[in-house]
DNA sequence: TTCGATGCAAATAGTTTGCATTCTA
DNA sequence: TAGAATGCAAACTATTTGCATCGAA
């Protein structure tokens, strides 16, 4: 979708639901639509204040909580630290490595047969879309297993 | 092991690592040993403090991530909030319930092959033990389909 | 008697909230 | 012009840190 579209479309929405289009508004979701990547709500801030200095931080996060009540943004917890945003659509789950920071996006149904098997053996029905699994990228876990084998730390 | 003997046990690294025994970390210790379940560093402290007022959660703190650092113990992030803290022996995973909090210990076995899957497709080391698995348990996830049927929220 | 541990206060990160004011619809 | 959105300050949760003092070995 053309970034000019998608920002018509969520106004349409918030319109839709008894909200404003307000400035500010504007600006995040424009920061939100051209960045590349997972943002936090500190780098949305950053990129609005860029063009606009007098945007709160505080009203980011308050539009944020409104997108994510009206299903256009999810927020994510990719580890410590704080939460990123993207749009709800086209669901994926995030892979994040704790070594070099790489988040790797996995379609839904890569994970659906592991979900199946614990709903099927622990009767648990994971949700696994709120926060990233953690773990190591081939790279950092292979130069890990070097550390470990020369006696450093991980 | 009773726990009178991890007690002694714990101790015996401690001092082995030029660490000292004090009133409080006894407290603390014992507290650690005598918990149900998967107390977050506040409960041990109220439970510490119920006999000894004085101790600061800051003493907690640091003398939790001294026996992290010992191996002694680990800390698991269940979700939003606080920590949990439990010994380190007899690996496990978490599956944590967002509707009741339920806690499902799971044997790091049980997941080998899911990360067994990852690791092949997706070049990816997940490292499930430091991070809960989130979801629902069966009540929970059947309660919500009928409020979902019936139009009401989560 | 040394140096590790403690109590206390204050700082920190990330996020939320109360409130008077502003501005969209 | 009603009420939603904003800016600002302050609160909040979970955790960490600086520092003078205390106490275990």
């Amino acid at each position: 979708m053309a970034p000019v579209d998608r920002l018509e479309q969520v106004l349409a929405v918030l319109r839709a639901s008894g909200g404003r289009v307000t400035s500010p508004r504007r600006a995040i979701l424009w920061a939100l639509i051209e960045h590349q990547g997972h943002p936090t709500a500190e780098q949305l801030t950053a990129d609005v204040q860029a063009r606009q200095p007098d945007v709160h931080e505080s009203t980011v996060y308050r539009f944020l909580d409104e997108l994510e009540r009206l299903g256009v943004v999810d927020h994510v917890h990719l580890g410590h630290g704080p939460a990123v945003y993207h749009f709800a659509d086209d669901p994926h789950h995030h892979l994040v490595c704790e070594g070099c920071g790489l988040v790797v996006e996995v379609p839904v149904r890569t994970l659906e047969e592991f979900r199946g098997l614990v709903r099927r053996d622990l009767q648990f029905e994971m949700e696994l879309r709120h926060f990233a699994l953690p773990g190591r990228c081939k790279a950092c876990a292979a130069s890990r297993r070097a550390a470990n084998a020369g006696g450093l730390r991980p």
